[in-house]
DNA sequence: TAGCGGTACTCGGTAGTACGAGGTACCGGG
DNA sequence: CCCGGTACCTCGTACTACCGAGTACCGCTA
């Protein structure tokens, strides 16, 4: 699938949103999980923005711990305001891709 | 619905060939076509800047035409090229929302 | 023990897109 | 004759994803 960037902007950060809600994970495998998803282009300079985003917005947990196959990882967990932002952006995504939808169908 | 515009962004565009796809039309009305699906916040400036951007792009013949109740209007259609970059982007439309569905759905 | 591939995070700069605010101009009716 | 509705254009701003480069830790192997 050809270039999708402009396409991801602004949905991109509900997407790492859900994932981080689905467990407590950290960057470099929130990358690895979005290009199993199909995102195959996202590259982890992009992630790593949107978790510092996240960080300074108060949205998230951090907290680091050392791994055994390389260098001290940072984990990110949900927090309240994180979740309400969450229901958000899916209420967002809700109301976009179903009017979308209906402009394909030749909605009148 | 608060803020949408950066969910919008890389969709507007797309959403602006379907509708000149499905008849001939010209910017305020497009305008008012994109407020009535419920988008109510996109404003002329930004359909006139993705017109623009069509006509740079060579995606549709531009037909300057009176109006009985106001200035002219620019009557915009698709050519050959717009059809097809119409296509291209429900083709990525299709592969984006349904990977964010399956994301959601809690998707492995 | 020195190098290499995989893991992991950070930062500065670039490009693309939607929006805001303002301006121009045509028309009919009070 | 001005005013509201119609219709178009433009400049500047903000936000986001991407790119490239840099740093650094780890285990394995030649």
């Amino acid at each position: 699938m050809d270039d999708l960037t402009e396409m991801l902007k602004g949905t991109l950060e509900g997407c790492v949103l859900e994932i981080i809600g689905g467990e407590e994970t950290y960057g470099y495998a929130i990358t690895r999980r979005l290009n199993e998803l199909g995102f195959t282009d996202v590259i982890e300079g992009t992630v790593y923005t949107i978790l510092l985003r996240l960080e300074r917005n108060g949205l998230v947990e951090v907290t680091k711990r050392p791994s055994e196959v390389g260098p001290p990882r940072k984990f990110y967990a949900l927090n309240d305001a994180g979740r309400e932002e969450l229901a958000r952006f899916w209420a967002k995504w809700q109301y976009v891709s179903s009017r979308i939808d209906r402009l394909k169908e030749g909605g009148r």
